[in-house]
DNA sequence: ACCTGAACACCGTTCAAGT
DNA sequence: ACCTGAACACCGTTCAAGT
């Protein structure tokens, strides 16, 4: 939690020379990294709503329409914001792995856990042109799978299938934000109207996200993987 | 339709005296319905950000304020817009399909449809109450898949596989409008970067949106299935 | 090169008031 | 019961101007 609050006049003021280049550590220039930074706090602390871009210029202890030196507009800091979220901080080459599955499944669930430490980010990824860092994941997916034995012509059924469902399961869990109280009403409404089936399995009371993600990863994977050996109780 | 939480809105046009200049075609009264069915208008011509009260009012001939005498906020007008995007009008009764798969891919492939009509909806479900349509599907997707075998312990993680693959799938879709140059543009910098097997396979023109959700859904469901006696390549 | 305030064209919603 | 305009506290962004 780095404050930064404004300390008051000072560092306005205490320009002597053209290029004051201050050492003040409150208020260093503004930067496009800068900004980003200040705008994942903000989205951390408030949520979508809550980015402004006045609110923004506030927090970096400069005037609102400064950021416009930086930035083209606020959909851009929403790109720039996303894109940092998404950076992948994996091992460097897995070039010899033997266990691809896991190493698939270590990717979505990097991917997954990237995006619910920040939980405005899932829904803002669909609506956006692709960014590097997504880029960069999708394209160390496709490798793996193709490694893998997936041949060429269902690759994009198979990247577009696990995309479709990390995304909905992330977007899902990230908003999916009841109280205790919302969650008994919801369970209460199950149970005095007509949803017998869904009220007996207290679907929306079901709180195991990490393993039900897993669970269905892997029966996706089955169906997805070239050499499945598993998973059949019929020959 | 629209369920109505309140009292009937017959008793509007049984009204004889009190307001003159009204039975005009063109301006009926204000009511709940009216006001939803405008907004779904609205939204279909101009996307999430283009739904306002003030627009929506004045699409309906009346003051902005007027709105909120029907209508707690906006948050209500979305609610009540994507509930009514969700209605089911599938066969009333399904009780004595032999062919139960056969049913969900139904059941999912009109989910999604619904909303792909209406591009903006499905965004717009994943943090919003739930409404009594979308748990109607909830309950009778459970209830089919109940009957189908599937384990009481194992149909909380089917629905939200499901689910998570549905939402994910739509909302891409939905998303996802690439002009011609945009795609060129997308796949020029594939190209020109660090992204060779997604560039081979050219993930980013893949259109086939309709069958690559269909094929992860039967992978996905010959995962969760009871009694899947295909899709094993070695026994 | 970098930053600024004033201004424009919007928002959602509260409120007191009209019928 | 139903509708209204004025007003408040906000938005994102353009523009001409400052250093």
């Amino acid at each position: 939690m780095m404050a930064a609050k404004r300390s008051g006049a000072g560092s306005k003021r205490a320009r002597a020379a053209p290029q004051p280049a201050q050492e003040v550590p409150g208020e260093p220039p503004l930067s496009r990294d800068r900004i980003v930074a200040t705008a994942l706090e903000l989205l951390d602390a408030q949520g979508l709503d809550g980015l402004t871009m006045r609110r923004l210029a506030d927090r970096l202890g400069s005037g609102a329409m400064s950021l416009y030196w930086h930035v083209d507009n606020k959909e851009e800091v929403f790109d720039l914001a996303l894109d940092s979220v998404l950076e992948y901080r994996g091992p460097p080459q897995m070039v010899e792995s033997q266990d691809w599955r896991a190493d698939v499944v270590h990717m979505l669930e990097d991917w997954r856990a990237s995006m619910l430490r920040h939980p405005w980010s899932a829904s803002l990824l669909p609506r956006r042109a692709f960014g590097p860092n997504i880029l960069g994941r999708l394209e160390l997916l496709s490798k793996t799978l193709s490694r893998a034995g997936v041949a060429d012509a269902d690759l994009n059924v198979a990247i577009w299938s696990l995309w479709n469902y990390v995304m909905g399961a992330t977007i899902t869990r990230g908003n999916f934000d009841l109280s205790d109280d919302d969650r008994a009403a919801a369970q209460q409404r199950l149970a005095s109207e007509r949803y017998p089936t869904i009220e007996r399995s207290r679907l929306l009371l079901d709180d195991d996200w990490d393993g039900a993600f897993r669970k269905g990863l892997d029966f996706l994977l089955d169906g997805l993987a070239p050499d499945r050996n598993f998973g059949c109780k019929i020959g």
